[in-house]
DNA sequence: TTGTACGCGTTATCAC
DNA sequence: GTGATAACGCGTACAA
C-alpha cells in the first residue's frame, strides 16, 4: 500500500529552509548566523545575510520557542497604565532587557488580584522566562501559578521584609510616616489623610501617617478619609468637599497620591482657600507635573526608574541561573518640600 | 547497528500528553476539550477537565502557535504610554480582542518611525493575526514588513483620506480649524499656536489653526511657535515664557495639546495674569484633568475610546477574512467649550 | 566550520 | 465521538 500523501500544512511564509535554499546551504548555517554569527565563516554569513534581506525572512518565535525551550519573553504585570509612576517604571525595565534580548508581555491588573491572576494564566501559556509583578498581594492560585511556572519571579513597588520572595521597592509605610512628620515639623497639627484606591501601598502609607500622628497625640479619626474609587484628578475635588464638610478646620492634607492633591489644589483655588496658609497640601508619588502647579506640590518621590532598573536586572540574574546578592533591595525614597506645605 | 538512544529533550512541564495519560485518553481530545468542548462527550470532557486542573496544565502559546497557523495575538503600537489618549485607546482595544480570545502585544513607538520599525519587526516574530498602527507616517520598511506579514493592518488617529488603507480616527487639520475658529469667534484676534513634538498630528492641527487664522487675516508669524521636544507640563510653562517674550500682546494661545496648556495654566497663576480674561488658553486632547483645572481648560475631545473600539472591531473584520464595510471611519471630534477662553 | 537527524507540544487530517 | 499520524519551523546534539 502507498504511503499516504503527506498533506503540506506550511504557511506560506518565508521559512529558515527558502533562506537556506537560497544561499545553497544548510538550514542550520542560517539559524547559526542569527544567533551565533562568530560560528559562521565570514563568506556563509554574507550570503547568507544577503539571502534573508532578498527574502524578507522574519525568524518565527514560536517554533525557535518550541526548539529552544526559551521563549525570550518576560512578562510584566503593572496595577495601572494611567499612571506615570508604572509607565516610567516599564520604560525603565525595558531599557534593561531589550538590549538583552528580552520581549516584554504587558499587562494591567486594574489593582485588582483577580485580573492579576487571569492575565497571568494567559501570558504563562507564552512559556514567559521570567516574571515581573506589581505589589505582593497575589491570590493563592496566582502564587500556584506562579510555583508552577518554573520561571523566576521579582515583585515591585513593595518590599517583602520576610525575604521569602525577591522584591524591589520602597517601604510604603516608612514613607507615610515621614510625610506626616514633614506636616508635623512645619508647625501643622490637624492633619488629614485621604485615601483611594485602597490599595495595599495606599494602606501602608496611610498606616505610616496614623502611627505618626497617634504618637504625637493629634489622631482624629474625622480626618481620616477614604473611597474605594480609583484616583483620579476630579476624586480630589470631591474628597476636599467631604473633607470640608466633615472636619472643616483641618490645616492640612495628605493625599495617597497626586493625582488626588492636583484636584484638591484646583479646589482650593476655585474656593479661594489659600494654600499653604489656610490649609497645607501634600501628595504622593511626584508625578511630573508636581513640580509644576501652583502653588508647587510638596510630595514624595519613589525611584520608579530605579525599581525597574533593578528589579529587571534582578530578574536578569535569576533567568540566568545565578544567585543574586540580595533578594531584598529597598531602594528609598525622597521627600519633596515644595510650596504647598 | 543499534538506534540511537533518543535524548530527551523535554522541558519538564505539564503537557497535553500528561493530561492525556492521566485521564486515560488520546492527546487530541484533550486538545478538542479546550478548542471546540462540543466535540467531545459530556463524560470524556468531565475527565479530561479534572485531569486538567490536578495537573494545573496550561497549553503552550509556541505549540498552539506552530501547529494551527494563528497565534492568537494582536500588535498595537502606540507612540506613547504617558498619554492617556493612547492608553484609553489601548482600554478600549482589549475590551474588544479580549472577549474575542486575542491578546494584545504593546510597543510604544516614542513618536518614532524608526522604532515603530524596529518594534514591529520584533513583535512580527510573533506572527500577529492583526496589526494596530497609530497614525499614517510608516518608513518603507516598515510598509514592506506589514505587506509581508500578510497580517491585516488598521491605523488608528489620523484618517486616510486616499482610502488606500483602513483607518479610523479624527480629521486634525478640522480640529485645528474649530478651534481657531473658536477663538475668532469669542473675540479674540491675536492667537498664539504652540507646537511641541511635532508629530505629523501636531503639524495637521496646526496647519487647520494657520489656514484659519490667514483667511480671517490675523496670522501672523511671531505667534506660530515650535519646539521638537516632547510634550509636557514644565514644558508649557516654559513655552509661555517664550511666547510673552516674543509677542507680548497676544491674547489667546492655543495649545497642541493639554498637557502643555496645563503648564500655561500654572504658569498665568504664578504671574498674575488673568485667564481668560488677559489671555484666553486651550488646549487639545480633553485629559481627565482638564474638566478640573483652574479655571477648567476649553480643549477639543478626541473619541479615543470609539476609535480603539471602531479599530478593533474593523480589525476583526479584517481577521475573520470579512470585507469590511467601510474602510475609513471618521469619528470626528468635540470641543469642549469652558471657562478658559 | 558545516551538516544530519530528531524532538519540542500542539493541531489538521484522515480513519475508525 | 474518538484516535493515530504527520506536520508546523526551528534549535540541540552529535557527527564529519
Amino acid at each position: 500500500m502507498p504511503p499516504r500523501k503527506p498533506h503540506s500544512r506550511a504557511s506560506g511564509r518565508v521559512t529558515l529552509a527558502d533562506v537556506a535554499a537560497r544561499a545553497g546551504v544548510s538550514a542550520i548555517s542560517v539559524s547559526r548566523t542569527l544567533q551565533s554569527p562568530a560560528q559562521v565563516s565570514a563568506a556563509l554569513r554574507a550570503r547568507i545575510q544577503a539571502a534573508i534581506a532578498e527574502l524578507g525572512y522574519v525568524p518565527d518565535h514560536a517554533a525557535r520557542s518550541l526548539a529552544s525551550a526559551r521563549s525570550g519573553t518576560v512578562v510584566v504585570l503593572v496595577p495601572s497604565l494611567g499612571n506615570a509612576v508604572f509607565v516610567e517604571t516599564l520604560t525603565a525595565i525595558q531599557a534593561v532587557l531589550q538590549p538583552r534580548g528580552w520581549q516584554m508581555l504587558i499587562g494591567n491588573t486594574r489593582y485588582s488580584p483577580a485580573e492579576e491572576e487571569a492575565l497571568l494564566l494567559a501570558w504563562l501559556g507564552h512559556r514567559p522566562d521570567g516574571i515581573l509583578l506589581s505589589g505582593l498581594d497575589q491570590t493563592g492560585r496566582t502564587r500556584a501559578l506562579l510555583a508552577g511556572s518554573g520561571a523566576p519571579v521579582v515583585h515591585m513597588m513593595e518590599i517583602d521584609a520576610t525575604g521569602a520572595c525577591c522584591s524591589v521597592g520602597s517601604g510604603q509605610e516608612a514613607a507615610g510616616a515621614a510625610m506626616a512628620g514633614h506636616l508635623l515639623a512645619r508647625g501643622y497639627r490637624r492633619i488629614a489623610f485621604i485615601a483611594v484606591q485602597l490599595d495595599p501601598r495606599t494602606r501602608q502609607r496611610r498606616e505610616g501617617w496614623r502611627q505618626v500622628m497617634r504618637d504625637a497625640g493629634c489622631y482624629e479619626p474625622a480626618r481620616d478619609l477614604e473611597s474605594p474609587q480609583p484616583s483620579s484628578v476630579g476624586l480630589g475635588v470631591e474628597m476636599l468637599e467631604q473633607l470640608l464638610a466633615q472636619a472643616p478646620d483641618s490645616d492640612a492634607v495628605f493625599c495617597c497620591n497626586d493625582d488626588l492633591a492636583h484636584g484638591v489644589l484646583f479646589e482650593c483655588q476655585r474656593r479661594g482657600i489659600d494654600v499653604p496658609g489656610r490649609l497645607a497640601v501634600a501628595g504622593f508619588n511626584d508625578l511630573p507635573a508636581s513640580a509644576w502647579t501652583h502653588p508647587r506640590l510638596t510630595t514624595i518621590a519613589i525611584p520608579r526608574t530605579g525599581i525597574g532598573q533593578e528589579a529587571a536586572r534582578l530578574l536578569t540574574e535569576l533567568m540566568a541561573g545565578r544567585t543574586p546578592a540580595q533578594r531584598t533591595i529597598d531602594l528609598g525614597f525622597e521627600l519633596k518640600a515644595r510650596d504647598s506645605t
